[in-house]
DNA sequence: GTGGTCTAGACCACG
DNA sequence: GTGGTCTAGACCACA
């Protein structure tokens, strides 16, 4: 069985969206270091996809460090990378002023914004427990 | 002489980017409501793009409010319209979702995005008009 | 034209061979920075291959920041990355330990690599000119 | 118990790392000319390989010539090879181009390799025994 | 014209 | 069984 689910939405690419809920299914602690990964096989079976565009999705995956393949055995999922400050502060100097312009070209606040992050990073850290505090120590 | 400047970067498409610095050049206030945008064949000519990408951005900033077409006149930039609770929910939930699990797949810590987010915010706001809401709060 | 040649060996993948001549083709000078790369369609006509496996050698150099995408225009070269100190030493500390188990389990010494590295440094310098001393500078 | 440790990393086939941490226990001296190599059953229990595997492993490093079979007594470790100037200026133009080529795309400088090379160089020749050839010399 | 995605099916190395 | 590569051909967005 699939460890996440995907709702495909048109207009983006398929293997962006599995990507995404593997994430989603990573940082929520579904998927943990260690545990083995649909085989492309699975993923093409299960998910009525080609098993190309399962094949994308697991070497984008094993690109962004997320998992590892070990040959004629399959996929597991990789121990998350220890950032650097920099890597951090660069990613987060991409992404957020993105974010940014957007909120405020459409009029919402800043409150909102922080408001809206804690929520989801509550919620997506799996429950009551996990990383409630926001893993600010990761450092 | 365009209200605003364009760095391109590859992957994302050309009237993307461009839409995207206008809505910078909106929000830090250097474009204000009733201000002339730039026709398209003045955005054609400076930026040296086809005018049919030109034209698309246009029809891009008119969709989301942001310019207003007054027949025989031209684009004026739109107030800034005020975001309905209804629709800062929806939004934020689309776009922020993304960005937490982006950053809690790679290790970045709440506390770190918190401070990124308000960091654009105040440097964004440059000038002393802004936006309608939001601002304050938190840290 | 393509600028440059790949000599097809058996064992290695096809994509793989042609992304290391293209690194060749950067690394001597033979494509500068801002130069236009062959278009996937021209990769795949020139060297007889599928679009696919053309496509994906782009997608690879992208990857690597060696060629940037300019959406519906084409592929150009990329400016070299500066490398920070750290992430030098990581890829050093890869690929020659291998490097250097390899030699000496075949007695050859240290003093040949070291020659026959500067030999090779020197030759795919393009001729005499270019970073003759080695770049070292770039700290 | 097995001479070496392996450190499985991702994408490289397990034999082949199995094999390339055999030859850094040969060449640090922890297993020198006339000891007895473990059995492919021995090696295949101990490490937690397929039988196949271990067979594959031990094979390669025969025809590398740094293992002999002794019919009836089992695998013991050769001699190093003499290499001729032939074999190392062949080897020596394989492989370092290649380094070279990775090299340079990255930005790293000539000092940087050829530091990196000597350093892994002592380090590897951890005990009092070693290669034949080399270690002196240039820096 | 360009690159990007998706499907379909074949072959190989690895274990 | 697993992942990786290659071919073949179609469709789309972008400029």
């Amino acid at each position: 069985m699939i460890p996440f689910r995907v709702h495909f939405r048109p207009g983006v690419s398929l293997y962006e969206q599995i990507v995404y809920a593997a994430k989603k299914a990573f940082i929520s602690g579904r998927l943990r270091p260690g545990d083995t990964f649909p085989s492309v096989r699975t993923l093409s079976r299960e998910l009525k996809i080609n098993p190309n565009t399962a094949h994308k999705v697991v070497a984008n995956l094993v690109s962004a460090n997320l998992l590892e393949t070990k040959p004629g055995v399959g996929t597991v999922v990789a121990v998350l990378p220890e950032s650097t400050a920099a890597e951090r502060t660069h990613w987060l100097g991409e992404e957020i002023e993105e974010l940014v312009v957007e909120a405020k070209s459409l009029g919402i606040g800043l409150d909102d914004i922080v408001a809206a992050v804690s929520t989801h990073w509550a919620r997506l850290s799996g429950g009551p427990a996990a990383t409630g505090r926001g893993g600010g120590g990761r450092r």
